[in-house]
DNA sequence: TTTTACAATTGGTCAGACCACGTAATTCTC
DNA sequence: GAGAATTACGTGGTCTGACCAATTGTAAAA
């Protein structure tokens, strides 16, 4: 795969050696790698290199560097992928349509996902959504959703549902703002599994308010 | 979003400045980018800084850079951000178990999507995949996929798809093969609405295979 | 006109300098 | 001796300048 004739620019060079040594050293999120010019010195490169390696796993999200301190493995789930992608791939004044469709789905995919859960692991959730609803956290309905899906488990969907979401807000008007009693009606939806009610939840949401 | 307090760091802020810089002028794959010299210049940073933009955007498989040419806009398609992350990724199960379920609402919100076709439409489109099939174009289950969801209409969700789907292959084994009764499967499931077989086809396409 | 040689441009890499930020060791103060 | 202030060191952040290597464009030579 990696052409070995054509030799490879060091800093691609650097990130290899640096795969390997977190491999070797079994090293995790959290940990720190070795400094700029350590590195620079272990591996006879000049410092520029190794930070243009160090650079380009940082926008991938693969490290972090802290000014004074180092830099360190990153939990690969937080990995900010999605925006940097956002940034590239929404670029072209894509339909807003797509966007809001794209995230009705996945909208749908984690309201699928969470109803595998038990009653009691939805009880504590919506417990503790009202809570933040009392305390004036969560206003909106989509502060709602999102603290949803926040919970559903599927933290690559949420990212990706954050973009979006952005992306929505920024076009369309602001955001519904978020009646209590819509929480528990999600809740009992959820917790009888009425797909109908879900559904509109997704996708219209206010009609469910304005029905109360 | 981005913290204006504590300052960008340069590398960054020239990753703005480039995304500005192809949306205002309409840049598109294969066009090419300033020189390194010229930006550094036009952003008053250093060469270095621009440089570590460069390579972390190369990483990215945003752009490509050709030794005495200069710096091109890349199709995002061909990035090779997949080995990229898969390299750090995969002794993480549950970032490949995320990829794995988003594409999966992913496609079946496009099949839903596609449900709103009209008869001929849907007549049409299968066809040419039929078509395709017989030239040795398509081969695999997820070749006929991205042509279903290529055609869906949402042009972002299917982007997002392919992203997936490239992660989701490195990770597990190769693409199942496709048999050209599942093409017709499918087809007579799209057109009688059969909720139950397209759920299937999405999640767990081999069975509808076998069970032939 | 075609070919060849050379100059200019561009990316690739390195070395060194200086600043800013944090931390740990040290010194000072009480 | 304990705590607070200071200092020294290590680290990332950035810039500059230099040189090499690949490519392209241009001008001279055939």
């Amino acid at each position: 795969m990696t052409k070995s004739t054509a030799q490879l620019k060091v800093y691609l060079s650097v990130v290899h050696k640096l795969k390997e040594m977190i491999q070797r050293d079994r090293l995790s999120a959290g940990d720190r790698l070795p400094s700029e010019r350590e590195l620079s010195e272990r591996l006879s490169v000049g410092r520029s290199s190794v930070r243009e390696a160090f650079r380009a796993l940082e926008l991938l999200g693969l490290i972090e560097t802290r000014h004074g301190e180092g830099t360190f493995l990153r939990d690969f789930r937080d990995h900010h992928l999605v925006e940097l992608l956002g940034m590239f791939i929404l670029q072209n004044g894509q339909a807003e349509k797509d966007v809001l469709e794209m995230k009705i789905w996945i909208e749908m995919g984690s309201m699928n996902r969470m109803l595998q859960n038990d009653v009691s692991t939805l009880n504590w959730l919506f417990d503790s959504i009202v809570t933040g609803y009392q305390n004036g956290e969560i206003t909106t309905i989509n502060h709602f959703k999102s603290s949803l899906f926040e919970s559903s488990g599927n933290r690559l969907a949420y990212k990706v549902w954050l973009v979006l979401y952005d992306f929505d807000r920024m076009s369309s008007k602001e955001s519904a703002a978020l009646d209590i009693e819509l929480i528990y009606t999600v809740k009992k939806a959820m917790l009888s599994k009425d797909m109908t009610i879900i559904r509109t939840f997704c996708t219209e949401p206010v009609t469910l308010q304005q029905a109360k």
